[in-house]
DNA sequence: AAAACGTGGTA
DNA sequence: TTACCAAGTTT
């Protein structure tokens, strides 16, 4: 083990840590629906949405989920269709289609029952060490480690931890360090706890040391090097990308959707077809081509007004340029990913939110038209 | 190791 | 407005 920490470790009293950390924590809890039982299930559904989502926006998304896939049966034999429509706003959807691929795999290969050791859960798609260690703690109570954002803050203050957190490489450290300290009485708790406490108390910009149940054993609050910690390293800047994205209406009221790869940015996300935008053509010319090539549809760009959409991703920004179009002859060969779909199918499908936008906005705009 | 992968909230 | 943040995993 690193002889820093080691040193540092040895300076913490653990079952004092351990007692005042999980006392504070059965006192300060929140009540949160994934907290009424330990069924592992529930447990990793949860841990799962609020990989980098945070509590307030997972809450009514679980409650539905839960609602509407209440067991590793009844996710496992959902289409995932419905899987996906039920994530529709949550982002990074591989989680979706990652846990029912998993939640199938445990339906088939364990009779349903979520695995109790390391190596089978780790086996799962979708749950990384940070979720292993989470089901395994806080649905059997094992004593692993459960190392996520809030534990190496936390843990980099308590014990001065100077790792740049951002690095994959750090994540190490903060492991030993758990395996260390935790609380072998109540692994849950303890993890848990120390969760709640960078979530509650802990926090990036401003922690609340006088609220602190572990303000005693911490090495950044007796040196006054609080606010300097956890070291994180920036993210480089997104990228800008131009699209043209078409309403394409038929005579039947229908609209053209398709549905993006299963692989990548969104995958099997639905969105109204979408370009990147040509420096060189103008954007009635483009769209009219591009509908020919890649939908094999006559398309005429009505003169109705274009509409603006921005999407902000971590790593990319969409700048989307919207406009309308209408198709005569439907007679053509839609391309395997396309569909005519009417305004009511619409609202089944899983879209992304700017896309979710432009439908609400487009729906409006048909309303209006329909009064005057 | 570094980049891809979403979204909404906050300073 | 920009920047960072939130219970990470996969490639």
């Amino acid at each position: 083990m690193n002889e820093e920490l080691e040193k540092r470790l040895n300076q913490v009293n653990v079952k004092k840590f351990g007692e005042d950390l999980v006392q504070w924590f059965e006192q300060e809890m929140r009540d949160l629906p994934w907290r009424e039982n330990k069924d592992p299930y529930r447990v990793w559904v949860s841990e799962i949405m609020l990989q980098q989502t945070r509590v307030d926006t997972v809450i009514p998304y679980y409650n539905h989920f839960m609602e509407q896939f209440p067991t590793v049966e009844a996710l496992a034999h959902a289409p995932e269709d419905d899987v996906l429509k039920a994530w529709e706003g949550l982002g990074y959807y591989s989680r979706a289609r990652n846990l029912q691929a998993a939640v199938r795999e445990v339906h088939e290969a364990y009779e349903g029952i979520v695995p109790d050791n390391l190596k089978e859960i780790s086996s799962l798609k979708g749950v990384g060490p940070y979720t292993a260690g989470a089901i395994l703690s806080i649905a059997y109570g094992r004593p692993e480690p459960a190392v996520d954002g809030n534990v190496m803050r936390v843990l980099s203050r308590i014990l001065t931890i100077w790792d740049d957190i951002a690095k994959p490489s750090s994540r190490k450290k903060f492991e030993t360090a758990v395996r260390h300290l935790i609380y072998k009485e109540n692994p849950s708790y303890f993890n848990q706890a120390l969760m709640e406490l960078g979530a509650i108390v802990c926090t990036p910009t401003s922690p609340s040391c006088f609220l602190c149940p572990v303000q005693a054993h911490c090495a950044a609050f007796e040196e006054g090097s609080q606010h300097e910690l956890p070291v994180k390293s920036k993210k480089k800047a997104a990228k800008t990308v131009e699209l043209l994205t078409v309403i394409a209406e038929n005579n039947n009221g229908e609209v053209l959707v398709s549905q993006r790869p299963e692989q990548g940015l969104l995958a099997n996300m639905w969105e109204f077809p979408s370009f990147e935008k040509s420096v060189k053509n103008i954007p009635d010319l483009q769209m009219t081509e591009l509908l020919k090539s890649d939908y094999h549809i006559e398309a005429v760009i009505t003169d109705e007004g274009w509409m603006y959409q921005d999407h902000i991703f971590t790593h990319l920004i969409w700048k989307m340029q919207v406009g309308r179009a209408r198709v005569e002859e439907v007679e053509s060969q839609l391309p395997e990913n396309a569909r005519w779909v009417t305004q009511s199918d619409i609202e089944k499908l899983a879209m992304p939110v700017s896309h979710r936008k432009i439908a609400n906005q487009w729906k409006e705009s048909i309303e209006k038209e329909t009064k005057s």
